[in-house]
DNA sequence: GTTGACCTTGACGCTGCGTAAAGGTGTAGA
DNA sequence: TCTACACCTTTACGCAGCGTCAAGGTCAAC
């Protein structure tokens, strides 16, 4: 079965604008052109376009949903038990707003007592979820962010405790940083001391270590714009510092 | 208990910027401002920032928040109720994706096969939603709104004899204001046919007929630019001669 | 051949912010 | 009192993801 602009649009419930602009930027390319121009899709770009629509809906940057899509290790079906754990999360959270808002219509009508924090219950979680669909929940647990999990704690309310570990290890983490940077040597104390104290910190994240994954982190923090301005913004070249103490670090 | 910009912002899971941006269009006025500039929210402003997060939940464009909050018959018992009604449909569209999902998921593992159109059950009735969302239902239920209408019944595949039904009387009812232009007469048999489809046209979404709701659609369509636009894009004058004839038949 | 629905490309514009710069304010600690 | 840091302000640029429109070509039914 294949299909132009219009009908999929119509199946799908997008706009043929839309199926034309995420031609152009390459998310979902027609299967084949006729010589008319006109653009034609077949089974594989529908089921690329329902996928395209799981992400969507939850909120991923249409840039991120080609590079899952793209990635070497795509399944479809492993894509499709992912976007049934999202949506179970989605539905918790609609669930949240429910009782937000019962217990709103309950304090308008004077029965009950409502507080501020109370009030906004389930759109914080909204946040997050933005959030971890922008920086992607795997990429997250896979390479650690301390971007992300600063604003989630924030928005999440986490243990005093908690945060402020995250927060001290990634202090003294930082520190370290600069002294190794000063002194230029990857392999020194200070520099080990960074890489240790960036393991501790991805204990967090982990359930256990092994080195090669920490290399991989590091090699991550260079490749990846995101990364990489996150620790650049602290000091110019302070990813590939980084980068390189951790493969020092690992290899004893 | 009172809010600076980012405790606000913490509190709602939003960004400073964007109550501040809610400042700038009017959407969220501070409850007042400091002699240093700092803004200041209270209860009020707290109260109003949930609703806006509810109707922001549902697709609504801030302006079209800001009208409806800003109305004289604002209540907030009422749109407490009207939030929950649309978080229940809301959940069952969350409810089809999950079912979809599913389904996508045992194809996918080749125990069922799956049409294509069933691949998209739940997407299209986010598009219904954020049609609703921008036009407003209860617009469209006072009003009527053929371009929501026919977008919709696309999407939702509405039963072919119903739809030729709509589409069938709107047709007349166009040929037959051409005419009554051409006339240049509102009171004339032309125009006053037109007036009658339109009364007809109005009865798909209306239960009762009453003369001086159908003239009060009339007005909308005249004082709406939504509405004005559609018709004068007929042709110019249009919507002003609908006015016309149709204040003329409810005098009958 | 005609007509109307659909297709193309190109282009402008919009909504709702994110980000950054420059400079002022508030508060806790030395 | 001074300092440092977190927070505030305004201004301004830019962007993602389209919606809308124009001009012109294509397709299929009558």
């Amino acid at each position: 079965m294949e299909y132009t602009v219009q009908k999929l649009a119509e199946l799908a419930g997008v706009s043929a604008r839309t199926l034309r602009y995420y031609d152009e930027i390459g998310l979902l390319k027609p299967g084949r052109i006729r010589t008319s121009g006109y653009r034609i899709y077949g089974r594989k770009e529908v089921d690329r376009l329902q996928q395209i629509l799981f992400y969507r809906e939850l909120g991923m940057p249409l840039e991120q949903i080609a590079a899952v899509l793209d990635s070497r290790d795509f399944s479809r079906l492993e894509t499709l038990k992912e976007h049934r754990r999202h949506l179970l999360k989605k539905q918790q959270r609609l669930s949240q707003l429910l009782t937000n808002v019962e217990a709103s219509i309950s304090a308008a009508e004077g029965e009950t007592v409502m507080n501020d924090k109370a009030k906004f219950e389930g759109f914080k979680k909204r946040a997050v979820e933005e959030n971890e669909a922008k920086y992607g929940e795997e990429v997250r647990r896979k390479y650690g962010d301390a971007a992300v999990d600063r604003s989630n704690a924030q928005f999440l309310s986490m243990t005093e405790e908690g945060a402020d570990r995250i927060k001290r290890i990634e202090e003294e983490m930082f520190t370290a940083l600069e002294a190794g940077m000063d002194a230029g040597d990857p392999g020194g104390e200070a520099a080990q001391q960074a890489a240790a104290l960036h393991r501790e910190w991805l204990t967090f994240y982990w359930d256990s270590y092994n080195p090669e994954a920490h290399a991989g982190v590091a090699d991550m923090y260079v490749a990846d714009d995101r990364f990489k301005a996150y620790y650049d913004k602290q000091r110019e070249g302070m990813a590939q510092f980084l980068r390189h103490a951790i493969h020092v670090y690992v290899k004893k």
